[in-house]
Order: C-alpha cells, then sequence, then structure tokens
DNA sequence: ACTCGTCTTTGAATCGTTTCATTTGTTACG
DNA sequence: CGTAACAAATGAAACGATTCAAAGACGAGT
C-alpha cells in the first residue's frame, strides 16, 4: 500500500506483462493506444516510480557524470560546476559534485565512490597523483577529463586556461603600472599556483631590478589572505612590498581586508592588489579589486563536451583544450607608486 | 579484461563461493583469516570494485541524500550545503545537491530524480508548493526536513531561522541610528524575503514617522541588486531613501556597486545599507556591510540530524528547530543621517 | 481455407549484489 | 568411538528493471 509500487505491481493491476510496461515507457510507439492508455492509468494510480537502481544495474552504467572540485565555496569552481551541470542536463545526464578539499585523501574517497556507483565519465580537478587511477577508469571504459589542468593527451583530455600566461599578465601588469618589489601570495604546492608563480617569475625576469618575494598562505582562502595580510601591516614601511599578485580571488579580499583594516596602508598607492578568477565579488571589493579572468562557462561546458567525444570515440582519442586568461583592471592596481 | 569484475569473478578466481566473497565485504568476522587473505588478494588482482547499483537493488534504498536549494552560488546556500554534506559523510552517506534555482519545475525535475534514485531522505528549501509530494514520500518510508522553511510538524521536520525577527532587528537597527524614509529590496514573492520585509514594517510600525517603501527586485542577485541601485541613483537626492534594507547580501553588494560606482551618493552618510546572510564577502566590501547573521552550519548539521531522527522514528515524528539570527554592525550603517 | 506479413504482446533470462537456510568441517567431551 | 556444539562456507533466491526471441492476433491476398 504505501510501499513503492514495482513495473510488476502496475503489470498486474493492468493486466499485461511485465515487458510491456517497460515498453510503454521506454518505447511508447511499440505499444497500441489502448494497453497504452491503461498502463498509464495503472502508473499514475499506483503513483510508480521506476527504480534508477535496477536500470542501471541491467544497463551496466549510470547516467551520472562525477565532479572532483577543489573547493565548492570557491566561486571559480561553483560556476564551472554550474556550466557543467547545465551542460549535461541537455544531454540527459546528472552532475555529482564531489569536494576534495584540496585532500588527496578525499579525492580518492570520491573517486571510489564514483567508481562504485558507475559514472559515466569523470571530470577533475586533481590534488594528488591520480594518473594511475585515471588509467585504471580508462581501461574499464570510463573516460576522465582534467578540468583546470592540462593533461597529457596520451592519457586523457583536458580543459584549462594558461596558468603562466595569466602569472604573466598580472606581474607584468604590476610591474608595467611602474611597482618593482613584487610579492605572490599562495599555497606553490597546488600546480595552477606554481604556474602563476612562474609567469610571474618571468615578467619580473624582463625588468631589471624587479623583484618577487613568495609568500606561502595556509591555503587558498579568505582567512589565509587575512593572515598574510596581517603579516605585511606588521612590517615596517620600507620592507613592504610594492605590489601583490594573489594567486586567487579570496587570497587577494583577505589581504585587502588586513591591509584596509589599520588604514595605515593605502591601496593602491602603498601597495597594489592584483588577484586571479575574477569572482562575482572582486568588483565590489572595498577597493574594486583588478584580476585574471578566467572563462569558467565555457570551462565547464566544454568539458562536458570532451566527455561526450571520449564516450563516442570509446576512449580512444583525447584532446586538450586550452583557454586564455584575461587581464581585468580596477582601482587595486591604478596609477602608480610613491 | 578490460572489463569490470564482478563479485562473481573474485569467487572463482579465489575459489570460493559468491557468499563468502559478500562476507569478506560486509561480515569480515564470520569469515577465516586464511580465506578472506585469499579473497583479498584476488579482489586486489582483479581490482573488483562493488557495484553500488546492485547493492541498492538488494538494499531496497540508497546511501544517498538528496538536497535541494535555491541557488548554490549563493554562498549562504553554498555553506549550508557543505555543512550537511560533512554531517552526512560522518553517518556513512551521500548528498546529492540539486540547484533549483527558484524554479518550480526545476525543483519537481530534481525532487523525480531523487525519487527515483530512492534517496534515503530529502533537504529541500522548497519553492513551489511541494507538500503533497511531501506526504507521498513520507508515506512510502522517505522523509523530508525543510530547510530555511518552517514546517507544519504534522506533516515533517525543519531547520529555520526567525526571518521575520532578522527583518526586524535590521529595520529596527536602521531606526535607532536614526533613519526614518527605508527602502526595502528584495523579491516578496519568496516566503523568505516575505518575512523578512514583514518583520521590518513591523520595526517601522513601532517608530511614528517611519515609512518602508518597496523595492521589487528581478531576483537575489548581484545584477538584481546593481540594477535597482541604478534606479536610486537616478533619483532625486529628496526622493531617495534614507536607509535600504536588502534581504540578501548579494543584492546589497550589487545595489553598494550602483551607489558607489559615480561617487554621487555615499554609504553610509546619505543612504545607509544593510544586508542579510552575512556573508564572507560582506566584510570585505567597499563599504564593509552590516548584515543579519544566520547559522548557516548549525542549518546544515541539524538538516542531516533531523533527518537522522526521522530514519529512527519511521517518520512519525516531526520537529521544527528555529535558530535566531544575528545583527552584524559594520561601516555601511554607521553614524546617523544629515 | 490457407499463407504471409505486420503489429502487438509475452515472459524467461539477465545484470551484481546480499541474505539465509543448509551443508560441511572441526573440536571437545562423555 | 559417537555426537553435540560451534564455526565456516555454500549456493539458490530475491531485488526491479530491460531485452529479445517467440508466440499471438489480425487482415490481405490468392
Amino acid at each position: 500500500m504505501s510501499q513503492t509500487a514495482s513495473i510488476k505491481d502496475v503489470a498486474t493491476h493492468a493486466q499485461v506483462a511485465v515487458g510491456t510496461v517497460s515498453n510503454v515507457l521506454n518505447y511508447p510507439d511499440r505499444v497500441s493506444q489502448r494497453t497504452k492508455e491503461r498502463v498509464l492509468k495503472s502508473i499514475a494510480e499506483l503513483g510508480f516510480v521506476r527504480n534508477d537502481a535496477a536500470r542501471q544495474l541491467r544497463a551496466g552504467q549510470s547516467r551520472t557524470i562525477g565532479l572532483i572540485v577543489l573547493d565548492v565555496g570557491n566561486p571559480f569552481f561553483s560556476s564551472v560546476a554550474r556550466a557543467a551541470e547545465d551542460a549535461a542536463t541537455a544531454l540527459g545526464s546528472v552532475v555529482l559534485v564531489g569536494d576534495s578539499g584540496q585532500d588527496a585523501s578525499r579525492e580518492a574517497h570520491y573517486m571510489d565512490l564514483f567508481q562504485e556507483q558507475r559514472v559515466q565519465g569523470l571530470l577533475i580537478s586533481p590534488v594528488g597523483d591520480v594518473g594511475a587511477r585515471i588509467d585504471t577508469l580508462r581501461e574499464r571504459g570510463v573516460p576522465t577529463v582534467l578540468v583546470d589542468e592540462l593533461a597529457d593527451t596520451e592519457r586523457c583530455s583536458s580543459v584549462s586556461v594558461d596558468d603562466q600566461e595569466g602569472g604573466y599578465l598580472a606581474a607584468k601588469h604590476l610591474l608595467d603600472t611602474g611597482r618593482r618589489r613584487l610579492a605572490f601570495v599562495g599555497t606553490p604546492s597546488i600546480r595552477q599556483v606554481a604556474s602563476r608563480l612562474k609567469g610571474a617569475q618571468r615578467a619580473v625576469a624582463e625588468v631589471s631590478g624587479a623583484s618577487v618575494e613568495i609568500l606561502d598562505s595556509a591555503g587558498q582562502t579568505v582567512l589565509a589572505g587575512r593572515q598574510v595580510g596581517n603579516g605585511l601591516v606588521e612590517r615596517s614601511p620600507e620592507e613592504r612590498p610594492e605590489a601583490v599578485f594573489c594567486s586567487n580571488d579570496l587570497l587577494a579580499l583577505g589581504v585587502m581586508q588586513s591591509l584596509t583594516m589599520l588604514r595605515t596602508v593605502r591601496i593602491p598607492e602603498d601597495i597594489a592588489l592584483i588577484g586571479y578568477d575574477d569572482i562575482d565579488f572582486a568588483i565590489s571589493a572595498v577597493v574594486p579589486l583588478s584580476s585574471i579572468r578566467q572563462p569558467t562557462e565555457a570551462l565547464g561546458r566544454t568539458a562536458i563536451e570532451l566527455l561526450a567525444e571520449e564516450q563516442d570515440n570509446g576512449g580512444t582519442k583525447h584532446r586538450a583544450v586550452v583557454f586564455t586568461p584575461e587581464l581585468v583592471v580596477r582601482q587595486s592596481t591604478a596609477g602608480s607608486p610613491n
């Protein structure tokens, strides 16, 4: 009564065979008008709802796509995730989002989970070394697309943004506006961050007398940025950098909070500040934040497209799509120092 | 070879019965040390991974909890979602997040999906009228907990925050600091927004000469806020409100962007501004934003707890937990007008 | 009346687990 | 030596859908 009705119950109720009910659901054209009506009526009366587990078991595959991101709280990733979800929905699939929190063991946990769920495919911003697992998945027919990370196209496809170029753009901009003593804030143990740093260092190397100091942050969050900012405020003015490049906007906003809190440091006059990602909140910061914009929607959409491609070609051909980031100048890097 | 191994393959390989393999996985104590080792070795060699669909089919229920939110891009909801995920993980469950985007049909879509997945339970911030569906789910043994919405405890449990009180606190604060002509920005068709408005109106009614104008926004996003803000900037100074209460922080940040863009309006001198939710970005806004803080972690955690309670008592008893919001004063409402 | 072709319907087999009543094996004790 | 008691291993049945070869229904053509 109150329990869920199965296809068998529907068949009994409508006085047809189970196969017929299944046909009504999956191949309506094969069933005569009269029978179809009767079956649909029974379905409605019993409140029948398909059991997805049974379907999947039979089909051998789910309609689910796994997505593992570094931090869902980060607007960059939530934007990518949303774009991926929309694209997947259009294809009749569902996206399951897992948050690794930049922790390799949580990442592994989600990979296990997704493998147990027999996902159609996997989108992942990797933390740990996932190469071997990706190989295993590919052998078993589960294509993987790296997100925000360049892949070896022998192995799998990827969508990414040229992080080194982004880092170069940011540092170049700071140098172009007259700053020489730069600081880089971030966690270089993360590959994207390391690349951005490398790009920045390349720009610095091009200008004589320019330098870049590395400030390792404890994470990539607003809180971590605030800690780094506090450290800067405590320094004597001459020891402070003239410009700070943060490896993402959350960090930059945190640094900005610390710097502006005590009003002893002015942005951009004393210290210029630039972030990365151009999240929606960058423009409405205390001092509107310059940043490097990444095409998040395109990333999410393309990731799903590449996955579909792999499914079509049986996971034999891989493609690496690389987008180019864009400099967005706002007040936080305006004018020049002195 | 490259295909996935089943429990049967493992059994053959380890020369035991399928039931034994299952026991190794689920009741290791029932199996002798020697057999266990042999089976585990086979599992490793074949790279066996449990098929979750088959497990669920047999079990009749999944380890999944569905969560439907109004907007994952909103830090309020992403924070609630994260807390719920953490709490669920501790219980060995997984949370599937669906974004209704405040659209009843997308909401219905996700409810269908979750029902097909035979979720353990459902957490939902409802848009449309979901009462009937919740009843159906309950009859079928799927408990529901309303999130950020007060429930009729005859029907289901809920976790919410006293929105009317929050609205009252916000408006009272504006009035206490001397403002009289208030404006409320939001979409009152959303219940939470309507309650906040009601609370604000109550506060206004207590002060003679005070008034509140309602500015209906097209959504609850930064963009919608910017549109409303543009409208305010265009008004002559005497037609502008002295204080603006936005039904969430995203709107408030949008309004702030418009107002500060042209520098003709000063915050808080000309117009005081207060938001709602106290998202992380409120503090780092152009003018640090006053807001009403909601206990998001507690909401998410408690939602999962209530779900667990319902599972224990068979969905017979329901409980409505209501949290109290808190005023957070920052610069955007400092001082007094004139 | 018979055959052929087309359209519809049937129901057993299958997917990969878990469960549980049985069987088999081992040890202890009278 | 017989058997009770317990531990370990077995394998068929069940979960609920989809698939597909086969059977059934019906009309048209000869």
